[in-house]
RNA sequence: GGCGACGUGGCCAAGUGGUAAGGCAGAGGUCUGCAAAACCUUUAUCAUCGGUUCGAAUCCGAUCGUCGCCUCCA
């Protein structure tokens, strides 16, 4: 079976085919840091886990690097306004960042490089875009020129003519063609900066994810991802100057993930329309948000709002039904066509998540498996072979990165007491003494312990 | 104005030529002392119009609508 990946620069999917077999290299473009993160950076962020966790469970070696732009306008804006350090800002939001990928199981990247540990490189890169005389300096700034590369456009189908027709490009004097972006920035008084050939300043925006991308993971990457908001300009630029730099072709799959939309927008930090990630969190458990994406495409914008949230976090629960054990002084019935409904499982899980993951075709999947485990269950089969169905689901759930079982507080050390009032109570039943057992019931379920009778006996569970 | 994505049941959503997966919600039922859970049954002709075809949600064209990008943005 094959992987097909969705490719901006083709706008098809296609065939992967890593330039080293067995290998894979993914750039992934990460936030700039100068406020609390919101669930759309967090979607990008699981997106690209989801992606990664396919690619290595499909057998491939994954380099993954993911970036923080710390210094920027709105940073030094912000530093200002706090009576700060820039680099303290970002340095309170990197952190805050990495503590907010760790909830949400998203798994280490292999480097988080930073604009401003890598101004060095970037100063030697546009001092060989200069050589090449593909940028050039006016007044402490360097800009790139556009009209000198020639595939300037192909990633987000524009031509510079059309996007000159458009206004609402402010002409900078110093630019030679307004479609020219900045390389290197002239510092102003009191901004942070660096000495470089063209005088006191910072590196663009744009440049620095060319040169981290080079410095970690090489000329030619497989896969460079992130927002599609960032395909034009973010994106482009950096194909005109990696290009440009190395004259080989820069990364082999675009791949950008869709908008968090919410009451029928962008989730975005300027317009101040959106939901923190620490809010989400306060309120939901982070698999939330990942069923969330996962029950949709990863490439199509994505409504969030209360319904549904509470329709992946009722999803989610369905998921964890079937992971609920065996009936006790089950009849040990064999089988029940667990196997076989295991085998098609795995092999449309595969094939969805082959077809630019599919996980929503791939979720489908999954709850006709776990409607195939609670029907064997309810047909009393005994553990092991319930294990065959639970075990794939597991197993497939991990790839998704679904942590469907819960660390159960202190549940080793509450599990002798719940089962003596179970004992107890399972007398009072024998005895028909109704109102207090369920007096039992209920006020274990206000301790979040669910209680489920049966004719086998009864289980509990955390609510 | 330019470029792009999309429009499937109450909601989310899969499905790219052969008469519509799945989840949530709703209704009825099985089980149960009751409840909960689970299980069973049940709810659509795919924005509109036209075309191609034996046959289209699926291909082509037009229309309407939504969203993104074109300025910082995951």
């Amino acid at each position: 079976m094959a992987l097909k990946i969705y490719n901006t620069l083709t706008r098809q999917k296609e065939l992967f085919k890593p330039i080293k077999p067995g290998q894979v290299t993914m750039y992934v473009c990460g936030p700039t840091v100068y406020d609390k993160a919101h669930v759309g950076h967090a979607m990008s962020a699981l997106v690209f886990d989801i992606i990664r966790r396919y690619l290595e469970y499909k057998g491939y070696q994954v380099k993954h690097v993911s970036n923080y732009t710390d210094v920027d306008d709105k940073i030094i804006q912000k530093a200002l306004v706090e009576g700060v350090e820039p680099l303290k800002i970002a340095e309170k939001y990197i952190r805050e960042f990495d503590q907010h990928l760790k909830d949400l199981n998203v798994l280490t990247a292999d480097a988080y490089p930073r604009a401003t540990e890598e101004v060095d490189h970037i100063i030697e890169s546009i001092a060989k875009l200069e050589e090449k005389s593909y940028a050039y300096a006016g007044e402490g700034d360097v800009y790139y020129r556009v009209n000198k590369f020639e595939g300037y456009g192909k990633l987000s189908g524009r031509k510079v003519e059309d996007m000159q027709a458009g206004s609402r490009i402010a002409v900078d004097s110093q630019k030679e063609h307004p479609m020219d972006f900045v390389l290197w920035k002239a510092a102003k008084p009191g901004e942070p900066f660096w000495e470089s050939p063209w005088g006191k300043g910072r590196p663009g925006w744009h440049i620095e994810c060319s040169v981290m991308c080079l410095n970690h993971l090489g000329e030619r990457i497989d896969i460079h991802g992130g927002g599609n908001d960032l395909v034009f300009p973010h994106h482009e630029n950096e194909i005109a100057q990696s290009e440009a730099l190395t004259g080989k072709r820069f990364a082999k799959y675009w791949v950008h993930n869709g908008m968090m939309q919410l009451s029928g927008t962008k989730m975005s930090k300027s317009l101040g329309v959106l939901v923190t990630v620490d809010t989400f969190l306060a309120e939901h458990e982070p698999d939330v948000l990942r069923m969330m994406l996962l029950n949709s495409s990863y490439r199509g914008p994505l409504t969030f709002n209360e319904e549904t949230t509470q329709h992946a976090q009722n999803a989610l629960e369905r998921l964890r039904s079937a992971l609920r054990p065996a009936r006790p002084q089950g009849d040990g019935v064999r089988d029940g066509g667990l196997q076989d409904q295991a085998d098609t499982t795995y092999q449309k899980f595969i094939e969805a998540m082959d077809d630019d993951f599919n996980t929503a075709g791939a979720l489908g999947h999954l709850f006709d498996l776990v409607r195939a485990i609670n029907q064997a269950r309810d047909q009393g089969v005994d553990a092991a072979t319930l294990a065959v169905g639970q075990d794939l689901l597991r197993e497939l759930t991990a790839v998704l990165g679904l942590t469907l079982e819960r660390e159960e507080k202190g549940a080793g050390e509450v599990a002798p007491f719940v089962d003596l009032l179970l004992e107890i109570r399972s007398e009072l039943r024998n005895q028909k003494l109704w109102a207090l057992s369920d007096k039992i019931r209920d006020q274990l379920l206000e301790l979040d312990v669910v209680l489920e009778d049966s004719p086998q006996g009864t289980t509990w569970r955390w609510k």
